[in-house]
DNA sequence: AAAGACACCTGGGAGC
DNA sequence: TGCTCCCAGGTGTCTT
């Protein structure tokens, strides 16, 4: 579920509640995430204490003198922050308990998230290969248009790929290319550069109004104060086949690009 | 090297 | 009510 506007706002809010604190220990309940957590993890953080919480793609860091605990929601994660930690519910994997009292929750149906510890965050392996964030000053419209060259494949599937640029899902590359009006099937190599740089443009307009609204809540995204995001009342195609284009009233179409579901205004959209 | 398929997993909703 | 089927916000890895 989240994208860079949820995992923002799940660092914002955890940012707020956390940094400076010591960690008591990390307490965990399953260990079949995406994959193991091992014994590793947990020890390497007793006792350590949280100098900041950063974000890279939609990876959250704890950063600690000697490392960061790397955490990623998956599809369907989320973290909250809870003062007097209540009984674990279904799915509630780790608690990292904090001295002095208070819990930041991993709760992860799906368990496609995970759970790492990395001496060094920038060289470790899931990190290593990111591309700029979208909300960075290297994610230009000459970067994106060099990416594209030669490229055969569907604009929208080049915008998903954490290689070419992090964060960008199938929630928000989806609208992103409506407000460029661009194609999402188009190939990434047979758009023109000014096209492209509109993309830029509206990828970063469309996730900073997200992240405006602490994201988007389709079915059970919340924020560390356990509150949804209100970003889905601003969705444009997404999730909207057959509804009316909020611009031309023609319906929207939904089709299938790398198995993930894809809408598209077939007017607006070229 | 690039592109596509598949894997991991549970829950919710639609349809019968 | 209850069953089956399909779908879901991600992304690493394997195969062509």
């Amino acid at each position: 579920m989240p994208e860079l506007p949820e995992v923002e706002t799940t660092r914002r809010g955890l940012e707020r509640l956390i940094v400076g604190r010591t960690i008591a220990n990390l307490e965990i309940r399953e260990r079949r995430l995406r994959w193991p957590v091992g014994n590793k993890v947990a020890a390497e953080l007793e006792g350590r204490r949280i100098g900041a919480v950063e974000r890279r793609g939609k990876y959250l860091l704890l950063n600690m003198e000697h490392g960061a605990l790397l955490i990623h929601l998956g599809m369907s994660g989320s973290l909250r922050y809870l003062a007097s930690p209540d009984a674990p519910r279904r799915h509630d994997h780790a608690d990292l308990c904090l001295v002095g009292g208070g819990c930041v929750r991993f709760n992860d149906p799906r368990r496609f998230g995970s759970l790492h510890f990395a001496a060094d965050p920038a060289r470790h392996r899931l990190l290593k290969n990111l591309g700029p964030e979208p909300l960075g000053e290297s994610f230009t419209a000459d970067y994106l248009w060099a990416s594209c060259r030669g490229r055969r494949v569907a604009i929208k599937q080049h915008l998903m790929n954490g290689r070419v640029v992090v964060g960008a899902g199938n929630i928000y590359a989806t609208e992103a290319l409506f407000r460029a009006g661009i194609h999402p099937r188009r190939a990434a190599g047979r758009i023109s550069r000014g096209r492209l740089a509109i993309l830029v443009a509206r990828l970063r307009d469309v996730l900073a109004d997200a992240v405006e609204r602490g994201g988007t809540t389709l079915r059970n995204y919340v924020g560390t104060d356990g509150r949804p995001g209100y970003f889905k009342l601003e969705l444009d195609v997404y999730d909207r086949e057959q509804m009316p284009c909020k611009t031309c009233g023609t319906p929207i179409r939904r089709i299938v690009l790398g198995q993930r579901a894809t809408f598209f205004c077939p007017c607006c959209q070229r």
